[in-house]
DNA sequence: GGCCGCATGTAATCTGTTACATGATTCT
DNA sequence: AGAATCATGTAACAGATTACATGCGGCC
């Protein structure tokens, strides 16, 4: 059996474990304009494309439904597999800071679906991989040599800085 | 004849600046611990594609010199449309945030390198640049509804506003 | 008649990265 | 003898994005 590993494509899932759903109809909730559309464009064929690897990996089974006057459907279902990668992927810290811009926010658009608790168990994940960032650039603020490695690692200590202030405050908003 | 929109590759024009070098060489300096390599990594593989896109377009030249003993080498030799590029690109801002991590970082490199005024000049632009992604965000966040889109507006604004401490930053260490 | 909405996809392209191929010399 | 250095590249693969292909029905 095929594997993927996890990437923003996960997110798909998020939308099924309501109710399946076919792209189309996806695509639709993927860009309003006050959710998910702010953070995360893709196009119709771009989706489609990863509906396929999720079927192709067994997290969706495909179910398809005719009808009259329109073009056939086709619906996606969540497996029990996919129920499971789905949990696995919210909760889960990025593993790059340059992943937070879109993926971290995508998951936390799923995560607070999901629920308070749900919401706060990625943001702590999500804060404690922050400060190991944060730790490392500080060992290697001391290390670095020369006046372009400093002003280099200063950049990033206040890029994981901001983060760290961001993650905090969404935590005051959404815990109670 | 063709052409190449301005990539971080035109940073390699920079080191043909004060003489011409041949691809192993430029890769040595690249891999500097104290210099680029802590930002830009890339493997000869790579950086010999980006020098034919170069002599592609006509920015560099090569002549092939002969060795005894040793594998032929072949240098770049900066044209006068090179030079021009890369005073250009050297100066001009990044015109996405999420390009301040690599690409800004080597054109501060080489800006330091061409002197103090370039540096300031860069940084300058820069600046503004970051200043119109804020008061765009800031005007996103008033007319955003949702608390998930304030959310997002808020780690967009403090991403800008690091970018900008640290410029200014930059620019006290770097100006008189 | 022409454009928009519904509904699905394939193909091409671009960028970035990794793996592989070659071959002489010098160092341990 | 084996590893590292010198020196050049091609090929393959992964990911994201764009462009293109198809076809019906309803609205203006």
């Amino acid at each position: 059996m095929k594997t993927l590993s996890p990437t923003i494509g996960y997110a798909l899932l998020g939308f099924l474990r309501q109710r399946p759903l076919h792209g189309y109809a996806i695509h639709q909730q993927l860009s309003d304009p006050v959710g998910l559309g702010q953070v995360w464009q893709l196009k119709l064929s771009q989706l489609y494309a990863l509906l396929g690897k999720l079927e192709e990996v067994d997290y969706v089974t495909t179910e398809v439904e005719m009808q009259t006057s329109r073009p056939p459907r086709k619906l996606f279902h969540l497996t029990a597999a996919g129920e499971e990668a789905f949990a696995m992927w919210v909760r889960g810290s990025v593993t790059h800071g340059r992943h937070l811009r879109l993926e971290f926010l995508v998951k936390l658009y799923f995560a607070r679906q999901e629920g308070t608790t749900v919401a706060l168990q990625l943001l702590a994940n999500q804060r404690a991989q922050c400060q190991l960032w944060l730790s490392a650039e500080q060992a290697k603020v001391e290390e670095s040599a020369g006046e372009y490695g400093r002003l280099v690692h200063r950049f990033r200590l206040g890029q994981i800085q901001a983060m760290l202030a961001w993650l905090d405050d969404c935590q005051g908003v959404i815990g109670v």
